[in-house]
RNA sequence: UCUCCCUUAGCUCAGUCGGUUAGAGCACCUGACUGUUAAUCAGGGUGUCCUUAGUUCAAGUCUAAGAGGGAGAGCCA
């Protein structure tokens, strides 16, 4: 059995091959199969003058998503997708599909979802699957490389590690259990027994949140290292970055292609340091106050806004002159059925770009009226990372907004040694870290501050009385990498089966 | 939890000022065409108009409540 991804070593060749059909297109005496079998796709022909009348008729019963056993020969063809062409000489149903819900045309997001185990199949699916993969693999090869030890963290935990999220409450043996959400304390311990280490695992948050960046259940992957600051941290994060994103471009190039995702952004990031701001420094250039490279927000955002509306207005006049096409007498139906859908496509990306046009002031607006020692919203961080084309890393935050465990800065007191990587194009915080406080007493005080049970933590203490040294680590959320890397509109699309608010099925 | 929007055929949607028999495309079936790229062309039928209550001579259309979905806020990776 000879894989699709293979077939370039075949040309000429005779082989045996198996997979589904994913469309077929028809015309006297000639059918158009498009295959897949997980390592790529093809089209196949079948003629009833070369293949003969028993690989005719098979081919006549195969509908979306037939699964088929087939023998044919290998022919190089420049206009086929992956270049090469099969004539099937030999044609065996394994298995009918009747009545295939997903067709070819355009579908609803609700639709797609309760289909999930069918849409993985698609081509762009496939696409996200394998670029998934890719990723998950360099993050092993990174840190691997790197000499860290991966381990994994308990998914039970018997408190709300850091208090501030909402967690999922189960039962363990009579006694109220958490699903957890983080495994960074236990990291921490592991750090200090093997230097450097990764957790790579699940991770639950039960907050009741339906944006295009958030799950219940979704992966991270979080280093910690023992003799590590912050800049060694941040040094690492963007190493690490670089690492990942440059073995996707180097393995994923026909599954780009699918996403018609423009890879320079990661050819430039691989050259360019990425952007290190201050807190202070991000709250300046987010409220129009200071410039990069001679712009500040406000233009740049302005200026976006202009272009939409221009786009719109293009749109608009395109719709109408379709129109009025249309109703023209003289139009064949084939003509005006083809015109109605582009219209249909049209009024779509109209509703996206009137979303984003109504968007844009808001954001200003809010990005205007920011208060320094606040948080940033996801739209804050939009507006930032647009005026950047490399993640963002804004470090040194009052400490008031950051987890109990984050270290103080001995020389700013009001401020704590975190740090987020923002993604660029939208994308908004794809890792969370920073050094860890290792002064006993500032722990406890933050503790204290923070209303957490002091006796969950006694554990977490004793890493600080029994050779305390500095150390740090971050929390990559995967799902928000390869929405990012994908340049997906949602993160329900990156994950295999989705977990999220209102969403446990399939 | 809050704000805005949506729910009509298997799927994607249109349905004007409340008006008489509910509209298209796709999918599916039949036929035509030997190179199609979401192929094209001709023909074929399909409805709990999300649910409940109300207003009205008359409700897919108006009002209220509920359910489901989407976008955003909060929270976060």
């Amino acid at each position: 059995m000879i894989q699709i991804k293979d077939f370039k070593d075949y040309e000429g060749k005779q082989i045996e091959t198996q997979g589904w059909v994913m469309n077929k297109r028809s015309s006297k005496g000639i059918e158009f199969l498009i295959l897949r079998d997980g390592s790529g796709f093809v089209q196949a022909i079948v003629t009833e003058t070369e293949a003969g009348e028993q690989a005719y008729t098979a081919a006549k019963q195969c509908n979306q998503e037939t699964s088929v056993r087939i023998k044919g020969t290998v022919v190089k063809d420049e206009k086929q997708i992956g270049g090469y062409e099969l004539h099937i000489s030999q044609l065996e149903i394994i298995g009918h599909s009747e009545d295939y819900p997903i067709s070819n045309k355009a579908h609803g997001i609700e639709f797609l979802a309760d289909n999930r185990h069918l849409w993985l199949r698609s081509k762009r699916q496939w696409a996200i699957m394998k670029i998934r993969n890719q990723i998950i693999f360099a993050i092993h090869n990174f840190f691997q490389k790197e000499g860290f030890v991966q381990m994994d963290a308990p998914i039970f935990t018997g408190n709300a590690a850091e208090g501030t999220t909402t967690l999922f409450s189960t039962d363990f043996y009579e006694q109220p259990a958490y699903l957890s959400q983080s495994g960074q304390l236990y990291g921490e311990a592991m750090a200090m027994a093997m230097g450097k280490i990764y957790t790579f695992g699940p991770t639950f948050r039960a907050e009741k949140s339906k944006t295009r960046r958030h799950l219940s259940e979704f992966w991270m992957i979080e280093p910690e290292m023992a003799f590590f600051d912050l800049e060694m941290n941040m040094n690492l994060i963007e190493a690490f970055l670089k690492f990942v994103t440059a073995s996707v471009l180097e393995n994923c190039k026909p599954e780009f292609e699918i996403l018609e995702r423009d890879t320079t952004i990661f050819e430039n990031m691989a050259n360019t340091n990425f952007t290190r701001l201050t807190y202070d420094d991000a709250v300046k250039i987010l409220k129009g106050e200071k410039e990069v490279n001679g712009r500040k927000t406000t233009e740049t955002l302005q200026q976006d806004l202009s272009e939409v509306l221009q786009e719109i207005e293009k749109i608009n006049q395109e719709i109408s002159e379709k129109e009025k096409a249309i109703s023209e007498s003289t139009i064949s139906k084939g003509q005006s059925n083809f015109i109605r859908n582009k219209i249909d496509q049209l009024k779509n990306t109209l509703k996206d770009l009137e979303v984003k046009a109504k968007n844009i002031p808001e954001w200003l607006k809010s990005a205007a009226d920011f208060t320094y020692g606040e948080d940033f919203g996801g739209s804050d961080e939009t507006v930032l990372t647009r005026m950047f084309d490399v993640p963002v890393m804004v470090y040194n935050w009052p400490h008031e907004v950051k987890a109990f465990y984050m270290k103080r800065d001995k020389n700013s007191p009001l401020l704590a040694k975190g740090v987020d990587v923002l993604a660029p194009e939208g994308y908004g915080e794809i890792v969370g870290g920073g050094e860890r406080e290792t002064d006993l007493n500032l722990l406890i005080e933050k503790i204290n501050e923070h209303k957490l049970p002091m006796s969950v933590f006694e554990w977490y203490l004793d890493l600080r009385k029994y050779g305390s040294v500095p150390h740090s680590g971050f929390g990559l959320g995967l799902e928000r990498m390869v929405a990012w890397v994908c340049k997906l509109p949602h993160i329900r699309e990156t994950i295999p089966f989705p977990r999220m608010y209102g969403r446990l099925m399939p």
